[in-house]
RNA sequence: GCCGAUGUAGCUCAGUGGUAGAGCAGCUGAUUCGUAAUCAGCAGGUCGUGGGUUCAAGUCCCACCGUCGGCUCCA
């Protein structure tokens, strides 16, 4: 993107220079000054509040009598409009302070006279937009005829200083580029996303549901759901056991006792449902595995001939979400985490966290994910251990993550109250990311349980923990997943690989036989036998997502040996009538196997091998 | 939880105080069709739930529940 804006005056109030903000940023924060000048002009009585950038345009927030409408923000927009055409100036002010504070004072704007008193010195910062004035370290465009490409999003409630308590303001968000093109490609995703949502796509493919009847944040798995978590499943499972670990499993409640001792009732009480009395004693819905897996660990007497240990469940958890925070598959209050916790030597926990990205990265690549946000998130304020502890922990997660190359930023204080975690936030196809897989070392946890093994001293020692997730939980990542793929899964998630259509009844019968032929290969088809047309069926089954269509009509069914079909695919479309069906079989098995996820499955149409006949091998991968 | 919006058939939505509607999906029948919607008929609702106002409430008022968007991000 290139910037309108050559010499931005990043100097503050004393001369000193501000940290300097990208072009696109300063760009948007004198859209949002635009914005708060538009909307003061048009309300008078607004005050206004804070107007930063965001990552993908700005917002203002606003105190108002009466909220936003839709169409209160088109007139806010014209206003704009207006504004930009008079391309007034956008002028720095550096003003006395008491002098700020009565300027501002008489526009009636208090909450700035706030912000002033709280953060600037003797001298003030201001930037006018004619009459407009906002306290503002700026950097900001010359004049609002630079903005080239600005629009108004959404409005919504939001508080003052993001405080509980404090008043209820409305946040007007927006965005602009440099271009009108940039902002039409944005506009785009937007709706691409949309498209793409996985509630919507969830429903219309018949995929999970949520009820009233049983709860918010409980998710139904549908059959087809269903069906494609038990795929992902059998796939994790296997590259569990082939990758060292042992399955286990584990209940859904523990007496409360396994809480306090893990410390989890004082340390994660607040995403904890209330304890079920059960004849007496109080048992609490688990809101993590691990307990379980320590418990296990400490079912017998450990040497340090069988560590490391990996214990690996899909766990099903609960945990409180406060009900505004639900959102479809991604935020929910019961999930299934691809858990597992490793138990080993103090020494060798450099090679088990590498052995765990390189498990993680592989996956993920497994799934079609391959490029990830990687954060290495320190100790909170609230946290068990010693700094000691933390700073070894930390440290061993930073070189690991050196050692493969991972880049990171560290997320200060953001750790889990027994440890330093890394955070790996997956990019999907319109590159937005995604908080799924999880590292995290744990000292406090083999001291809460008194865990030990005996060395090779004979003498007792204490094992280093370390909690791992891959995809996180089965529901984010199905979630994810449906959004990333917008529903068209790979061909061996996909619940249904093929839907054979008869181009009428006539061909039923031999419909029925390629239908079969496919089952006794081990394809998952359907035969849609209905009453319908052709264009109806493969309407359907587009919709549907369904990765191939065999169509067979008259040219088809005179083929005795029942080895010719047309194939359309959904994303190529007609791949061409009468190629050979074992030929297709065989790919679409193989790719099926392969696990194949990119569009790179689609191969070039054959002609049905016939005896004399050679195979074609071209398009074939 | 807080702010705002919203809740009518399985889905998408119309219905601004006076007899609950459409399209799609479903069911039945006709049709047998060559790459994204064949035709006809039938059925489907305690208008989120509970109160209230009114001769009369899907519609107005109150409460509750759910859903959607937002609630860290320097002036």
């Amino acid at each position: 993107m290139s910037s309108p804006l050559e010499l931005p005056d990043n100097t503050g109030p004393s001369g000193e220079s501000k940290p300097a903000d990208s072009p696109i940023e300063i760009y948007r924060h004198s859209s949002a000054h635009l914005l708060a000048a538009a909307v003061c002009e048009l309300h008078p009585e607004a005050q206004c509040g804070i107007g930063p950038p965001t990552e993908e345009g700005f917002f203002y927030d606003f105190l108002v009598k009466e909220p936003f409408t839709p169409e209160s923000l088109v007139a806010v927009e014209k206003r704009m409009a207006h504004i930009i055409k008079q391309n007034r100036p956008i002028e720095k002010k550096l003003i006395p302070k008491a002098e700020a504070l009565e300027l501002f004072a008489a526009k009636g704007q208090a909450l700035k006279c706030e912000l002033i008193r709280e953060k600037a010195g003797d001298v003030v910062q201001c930037y006018t937009m004619g009459d407009f004035m906002d306290f503002c370290l700026g950097p900001h465009l010359p004049s609002t005829g630079k903005i080239k490409a600005i629009k108004l999003l959404s409005s919504s409630g939001s508080l003052w200083k993001g405080k509980e308590g404090n008043p209820a303001m409305q946040r007007i968000h927006g965005t602009s580029f440099f271009t009108q093109e940039e902002l039409d490609q944005y506009l785009h995703r937007i709706e691409e996303a949309k498209r793409r949502d996985h509630r919507r796509l969830g429903r219309e493919l018949d995929l999970f549901s949520i009820a009233d009847e049983t709860g918010s944040g409980l998710i139904l798995w549908h059959p087809k759901g269903g069906f494609i978590r038990k795929n992902i499943e059998d796939f994790w499972r296997d590259q569990h056991l082939a990758g060292g670990y042992d399955l286990v499993y584990s209940p859904h409640i523990a007496k409360i006792d396994l809480w306090n001792t893990s410390g989890h009732t004082q340390y994660y009480k607040a995403n904890m449902y209330s304890p079920i009395d059960i004849e007496g004693v109080e048992y609490q819905l688990k809101p993590m595995n691990c307990p379980f897996h320590i418990t296990i660990y400490n079912s017998k007497l450990r040497s340090y001939r069988e560590l490391p240990l990996r214990f690996a469940e899909l766990g099903t958890v609960y945990r409180f979400e406060r009900s505004g925070v639900l959102h479809g598959l991604l935020r929910v209050r019961g999930f299934t985490q691809d858990d597992a916790h490793l138990f080993c030597r103090l020494d060798q926990i450099d090679a088990e966290i590498v052995r765990v990205l390189d498990f993680v990265t592989s996956m993920l690549k497994a799934f079609g994910f391959d490029r990830y946000d990687v954060y290495v998130s320190t100790k909170p304020a609230d946290a068990s251990g010693t700094d000691e502890q933390w700073e070894i922990a930390t440290a061993a997660l930073k070189r690991s993550l050196d050692e493969r190359g991972l880049k990171y930023e560290v997320d200060p204080g953001e750790g889990t109250f027994y440890g330093p975690k890394i955070d790996i936030k997956i990019k999907d196809s319109l590159d937005r990311a995604w908080q799924c897989s999880t590292i995290q070392v744990d000292f406090h946890n083999p001291n809460r349980f008194k865990m030990e093994y005996i060395g090779e001293d004979g003498k007792a020692h204490q094992p280093v923990m370390l909690h791992r997730a891959l995809l996180g939980s089965l529901e984010r990542f199905f979630g994810v997943m449906i959004e990333h793929y917008a529903g068209a899964f790979p061909l061996w998630l996909a619940p249904t690989q093929v839907v054979v259509v008869p181009v009428s009844e006539v061909q039923l019968e031999y419909a029925g036989k390629v239908a079969e032929k496919l089952r006794d290969a081990g394809i998952r088809v359907h035969l849609d036998d209905r009453s319908e047309r052709m264009g109806y069926k493969i309407r359907e089954a587009q919709s549907q997502k369904v990765p191939y269509m065999f169509v067979v009509g008259k040219a088809e069914a005179a083929d005795p040996a029942v080895n010719t079909v047309s194939v359309r695919h959904r994303s190529a479309g007609d791949l061409g009538s009468s190629t050979g069906l074992d030929a297709w079989i065989h790919k679409i098995s193989r790719l099926s196997a392969e696990r194949a996820v990119t569009e790179g499955e689609v191969p070039a149409p054959q002609p049905p091998a016939k005896g004399d006949q050679p195979m074609a091998s071209g398009g074939v991968r």
